[in-house]
RNA sequence: GCCGAUGUAGCUCAGUGGUAGAGCACUUCCUUGGUAAGGAAGAGGUCGCGGGUUCAAUUCCCUUCAUCGGCUCCA
């Protein structure tokens, strides 16, 4: 009996039935079996050691292949618990799962408690372990005896896993003296893990539940040779600097103090500087397609958030409210309960639709304390917020319009890793987490879903992610660390104009709710700024450094020359800074260059004497002599955003 | 909010059961120097806050606050 197998590069070749997909890499090449980690046989990914008993179409995954390092980061999962096992007594055993990056393993740690220090030991056993080379082994066996073993072992979190699964779907994979409940695949032994690295310890809920126990999960990273884990570790090093905690303090943007309180940032004079500039483009950008500006108060009864619905679902992350006069006032953790009200100040005709109403507001949001982070989860911030009022009919124009202003702004900052999502209801959760109007639901999504399509935005759908209210769009971007945050938000609401009573008069001299869009593409200025302080790595284009070139000069005889520099170009509307320090050129050329500031220019008396100045380039150096004329018309263009 | 770690000068970090140190930054003085750190002196800290143990706590213990790594949450 033979197979015929199809490789990717559409070769067919026969083999001997049961053959493994490893066994034919060795007929391919010497080299080839101690690369192959997995095999994708029939697009399954499976172990490379599993025989292959009828016709099919295979690919031999390697390191290279996502599937084979996902499958190589499992395997590590299984060595870490194995370590883990001979180490320590008394652990259980939860899920150890592939990440993106590298693998955890969540563990009860019983009596023994683990910390920081237990991670090298564990690593060195790791080491050992995979350097016996043992192999995985697959073992279909019945639930009742997976149900038995675990019981022996008494691991109740295997246990219950073993609830969930079908009696004859079951299998456990053994390598060295560890066994586990594991579908698989895995690597065909441990010897291909060379380079080991558990880079933390955190808490983490049994199965995502807040209410159920919280296990020790252990996060690893492994690699087939040591240099690729040098140069990951060095990555690692490289993101951490472009943190926009660390260049946020460094070019002096904003700062937090505990007086004050947690999640309430300060904006220091270069922070405030680039609100001042987001918030122009903004304005400017909103003006010339037809929005018109309100402003609204910070605070708000609580017969406002009623009406709204907000109150019910979003309370705890409100901050408590004040009573005054027997009437409780919150203050405002979104803006659209505000705008609603303006909108409805005045009878309204479908010839008045539709209606824009954009405000950068200021919000406060009681943010979970654990979940604060630099700029980016705050609990006060100012959004680029506007609510747009139409019909039905004008609803798809308006959306799109709304995209285009989000592609407009991602084309000025260059924004080009982002990942749109159509965020949907959760069926399931109708009249809890959201409004209970499954035909609406169902009809804007679809709404929704149009648009991205005719407008051939790439985008994903991920259920139970939308508003209350309604479906949205969310731009997700990664931190400089890789954590996932929505930048922006593009939301359909159709429940809200009717809560409000908000009303237009037809055509036919009908009332009618109008569809309302709420949509901050700008996001807040506070994870804006965050985001671009790490988009940049610091070094903003010249248009938004909040300063444009350090004059440097060489020595204080030189200064009213430098001066007059200064003032010229401060003429120009270049904003400049004046290093009149008694410091040697070379020290203020680094302090310059530390601050990231795009242009120096250094002035002594080569330039005094013919009139021009030395200009050097953040990141680049000397580019020469100019005069100061030359010099603006040099910077005339790149100042344009 | 939960699990874990951390908290010493503006910043980065040493250190100790007998009330503290470095580098950078800051102030003053010297230096007037040509493309990433010139020199000297000085000033600056209730060792996060509160409590306990102790003759004595910044150090050991507890509480609390904040930050960090995760989890949960995220209008």
């Amino acid at each position: 009996m033979s197979v015929k197998i199809t490789f990717p590069d559409g070769a067919i070749k026969e083999f001997q039935s049961g053959i493994t997909a490893l066994e034919i890499a060795g007929q391919l090449s010497n080299s080839l079996p101690k690369k192959v980690l997995a095999a994708e046989i029939n697009g399954e990914i499976q172990d490379a050691t599993r025989p292959i008993t009828g016709d099919a179409t295979l690919k031999l995954l390697t390191w290279n292949d996502n599937g084979g390092k996902s499958t190589f980061w499992h395997s590590s999962a299984h060595l870490m618990a194995e370590a883990i096992e001979s180490l320590y007594k008394g652990i259980k055993f939860g899920i150890g799962p592939p990440i993106e990056n590298g693998f955890y393993y969540d563990i009860d740690t019983g009596h023994n408690t683990l910390t920081i220090n237990d991670l090298e030991k564990i690593e060195k056993k790791m080491l050992e372990l995979a350097n016996q080379k043992s192999e995985f082994k697959r073992k279909a066996i019945s639930k009742g005896d997976a149900i038995a073993y675990f019981t022996e072992k008494g691991d109740e979190y295997k246990l219950e896993l073993l609830e969930g699964l079908e009696d004859g779907h079951i299998t456990f994979y053994e390598q060295g003296g560890f066994t586990d409940l594991c579908r698989g695949p895995h690597i065909p032994n441990t010897g291909h893990i060379k380079a080991i690295k558990l880079m933390k310890l955190a808490g983490a809920y049994w199965r995502g539940d807040e209410k159920r126990k919280q296990l020790t999960r252990i996060y690893g990273v492994t690699f087939p040779n040591q240099q690729e884990l040098d140069d990951y570790l060095k990555m690692l090093e490289e993101a951490e600097k472009r943190d926009h905690r660390k260049l946020g303090q460094q070019l002096e943007i904003y700062t937090f103090d505990e007086e004050v309180g947690p999640g309430l940032p300060l904006w220091l004079p270069n922070g405030g500087f680039l609100i001042e500039k987001i918030e122009e483009l903004a304005k400017q950008t909103e003006d010339e397609v037809g929005y018109s500006r309100v402003r609204t108060p910070h605070i708000a009864k609580e017969a406002l958030y009623i009406r709204s619905g907000h109150l019910p679902y979003y309370k705890e992350s409100m901050f408590p409210p004040m009573e005054l006069d027997n009437v409780k006032y919150y203050l405002k953790a979104m803006n659209c309960p505000h705008h609603h009200k303006i909108f409805g100040a005045m009878p309204k005709s479908y010839k008045d639709l539709p209606i824009r109403l954009a405000e950068y507001g200021t919000c406060y949001r009681y943010e979970d304390s654990g979940s604060l982070f630099g700029l980016m989860r705050v609990r006060s911030l100012q959004m680029n917020d506007a609510h747009i009022y139409c019909t039905k009919e004008q609803f798809e124009s308006e959306f799109r319009a709304v995209n285009a202003m989000y592609l407009k702004y991602f084309k000025i900052f260059g924004i080009e890793k982002y990942k749109m999502r159509l965020s949907k209801h959760d069926p399931s959760k109708l009249g809890q987490k959201y409004i209970n109007e499954p035909e609406l639901w169902i009809e804007t999504e679809e709404m929704v879903r149009n648009v991205l399509i005719n407008s051939g935005i790439p985008f994903e759908e991920v259920q139970d992610e939308a508003a209350f209210y309604g479906p949205k769009i969310d731009i997700q971007i990664y931190s400089a660390i890789g954590r996932e945050f929505t930048l922006a938000t593009n939301q359909v609401d159709f429940a809200q104009g009717k809560r409000f009573n908000l009303k237009y008069i037809n055509k036919d001299n009908q009332e009618e709710f109008p569809i309302i869009i709420h949509r901050a593409p700008l996001s807040t200025h506070e994870r804006f700024i965050g985001f671009l302080l790490e988009h940049y790595a610091g070094n903003f284009p010249l248009w938004l450094a909040p300063k444009q070139i350090a004059i440097l000069p060489i020595s204080d005889k030189f200064m009213t020359y430098a001066e007059g520099v200064a003032s010229k170009l401060k003429e120009k509307g270049f904003r400049v800074k004046m290093d009149e320090r008694a410091e040697k050129i070379g020290k203020k050329i680094r302090d310059a260059e530390v601050m990231k500031i795009p242009y120096m220019t250094v002035i002594g008396e080569k330039e005094e004497l013919n009139g021009q100045i030395s200009v050097r380039k953040h990141g680049k150096g000397d580019i020469g002599s100019f005069s100061i004329e030359d010099f603006a018309v040099l910077l005339q263009e790149e100042n344009k955003r």
